[in-house]
DNA sequence: TTGCTTGCAAAGGGTTTGCATAGGA
DNA sequence: TCCTATGCAAACCCTTTGCAAGCAA
């Protein structure tokens, strides 16, 4: 910890309503939901703390075609992305990623991680 | 085929380069490796071009945090996405990918394929 | 000649940022 | 009180679009 936080009224919103969704809201989304708790929040406001509580480790930024959305579980699992309604679910189901990251990395580069995405259409836009 | 296509200067250029390239370039380094060839060329006939390509299924749209990045070869394959300088390049090593694309679909949804991204830093930005 | 394509420039849309004020600790 | 965080609005950046002229076929 090398800043001092402080938990605002806000801050704390953000992540209920964040952890609350069951689709990973974009931050306007996100904006809106937190706005019917917190009325005179900024958009500005949204922004910052989701860019923080990503740097801490606390949340995950999906990055997808329209626009970034975000997850309140930070433990890294698939997305399924809608390529119609742009919204992001997660998969459930069992699933399997292998590659060798020692083989990789004797090209120069470092790995971090690795991270899995399902595309389609959802439920609702599959109709 | 429903729409007749014209092979202009500008379309060829766009694709020759994006194959040419070792990194997948963003519109906008794309537009000057093209300028070179054709320096009267607009940033506008590059997207344009680059989403009529990529919906024919010529290239690779590649969504990255910072902006788009453009794959010269269809075949999907997993990508290197370096943290530090943003640029992507190709995973050659072996890989294997496994989910139960049934199960997933069990739940409502369509699911079209899915995607492996690899994420870390890059021979030059580990230095 | 026909009508798809281009160049140019303006408009769009998501995200970031500067600044004065508010408010946690 | 001290300094981070907020609200507001302007600025940014990437991408898309309208329009008249250009050029493949």
């Amino acid at each position: 910890m090398k800043t001092a936080r402080r938990l605002t009224r806000q801050r704390r919103i953000i992540l209920e309503e964040l952890r609350k969704a069951r689709t990973h809201p974009s931050a306007s989304e996100l904006y809106l939901a937190v706005r019917k708790r917190s009325p005179k929040i900024s958009l500005g406001t949204i922004y910052r703390n989701l860019e923080l509580l990503g740097t801490e480790g606390a949340i995950t930024k999906i990055t997808t075609e329209s626009s970034n959305r975000f997850d309140g579980n930070a433990m890294p699992h698939p997305h399924f992305l809608c390529e119609k309604c742009k919204k992001v679910f997660d998969v459930e189901q069992p699933f399997e990623v292998k590659f060798d990251k020692k083989s990789i990395e004797k090209t120069g580069c470092r790995v971090f991680g690795a991270s899995l995405e399902v595309y389609g259409l959802c439920k609702k836009c599959k109709r």
